[in-house]
DNA sequence: TGTACATCAGTGAACGCGCGTTCACTGATGTAC
DNA sequence: TGTACATCAGTGAACGCGCGTTCACTGATGTAC
């Protein structure tokens, strides 16, 4: 069985990275090599042949795990028309109960990243994901607003913030309480004009 | 040297407690005992004689961390005028870089604890922590808000995930960024008339 | 195109380490008289 | 109050387990002729 054509062990360094990303999003930093190495569908020893350390292949799985909630991100500003983006974004970030391997990489990570020691290199991998997917929510900000990416920082903060205590309490009532409460008050503009009622996003 | 006095004896219970508290708001709940023990004075093997399993001692730890972070809120707020004391807990919470051995359980524990299966002691520990906090927070709610209670959520939120994101990118520019964005925009009431310039507390 | 052989992707077991937990032991504490 | 002894808080080493990493081995792949 060993001995895999050049083109197979090309396609099984991808699916381990997959297979990282998807773990990491439910496990943190925690995830073990054999369970990811089994996920791709390969034994524990095989690894060093595709990563250098663990370390590595965990900085790898968090670039992919951003990559796919990017795309994740284009895909539903695409589908919404330009003043719904903002909310369509929001609502399906705060949507109750996603399942936690396809969720968004910051509230699965932000945590652990920050015990990291400073020269980690899952470190910048977060760093630079955060940014790429603070882009897109800031690019969504109405045209009035004069800072952007402030806004979008303070959107993000919360919806991070909403998401993981979501999850810390689920089984409680507040859990679901805090998606709700933030949706609404990130979806209620300073203005205070009220915005009409938005059509449900996935 | 073995064999201490029944009043040490609960003593030491009590510094394992305040330990654990210590050391869960640093490095969360992947503490382990023998640092704990350590850190209280002891040695690993008399944990058994204090604690039935480290879970207990995690639960408790959580409760000992909530009541000292309430303690300090609630000293913060009496030590403010009424109308700002709600913007000296927000300034508190977002001050850049105070050491994480007194900073919040919330921030601490919230990812791990999301991660635990559903019977351990210690999610109604956070559980329990999490509404103490949220409740001295909603107190603090401008009399003319309608939804106190929905209001401290939002401003939970956004808090907690300002300070973990601000952790987890530690060392570069937005971490910073992060914590001052967050305190300006919480400290801007949804009225949109500016409030006059706080001092700056602690 | 066929054959012979070196390469090397993947296997599976072993090693070392950290950690939660257990346990035999120690000797000061607390109590019974 | 003093003495004798049982109790038991804490010690330190050992055990078992999970995990990151290493390594000898296998046999299909890819290449040289």
């Amino acid at each position: 069985m060993p001995r895999v054509s050049r083109s197979e062990a090309q396609h099984n360094h991808a699916a381990i990275g997959r297979a990282a990303a998807a773990l990491l999003r439910q496990q943190g930093l925690r995830v073990s090599l054999a369970e990811i190495m089994a996920a791709a569908g390969l034994t524990p020893g095989g690894f060093y042949g595709h990563f250098a350390s663990k370390d590595e292949l965990l900085a790898s799985g968090c670039s992919v795990a951003f990559e796919e909630s990017a795309q994740r991100w284009e895909r539903r500003v695409a589908a919404a028309d330009a003043p719904a983006a903002l909310a369509a974004l929001i609502d399906a970030y705060l949507a109750p109960e996603g399942p936690v391997v396809s969720g968004c990489p910051i509230a699965s990570l932000a945590s652990d990243v920050a015990r990291e020691p400073e020269q980690r290199p899952v470190r910048d991998a977060f760093a630079a994901g955060l940014e790429k997917l603070l882009a897109i929510l800031a690019a969504q900000q109405s045209a009035a607003e004069a800072a952007p990416r402030a806004a979008a920082l303070l959107q993000l903060s919360a919806m991070v913030g909403a998401v993981i205590l979501a999850r810390a309490t689920r089984g409680s009532e507040i859990s679901g309480e805090l998606l709700g409460v933030v949706r609404r008050g990130l979806n209620t503009p300073p203005r205070r004009k009220r915005t009409p009622r938005r059509r449900q996003v996935r």
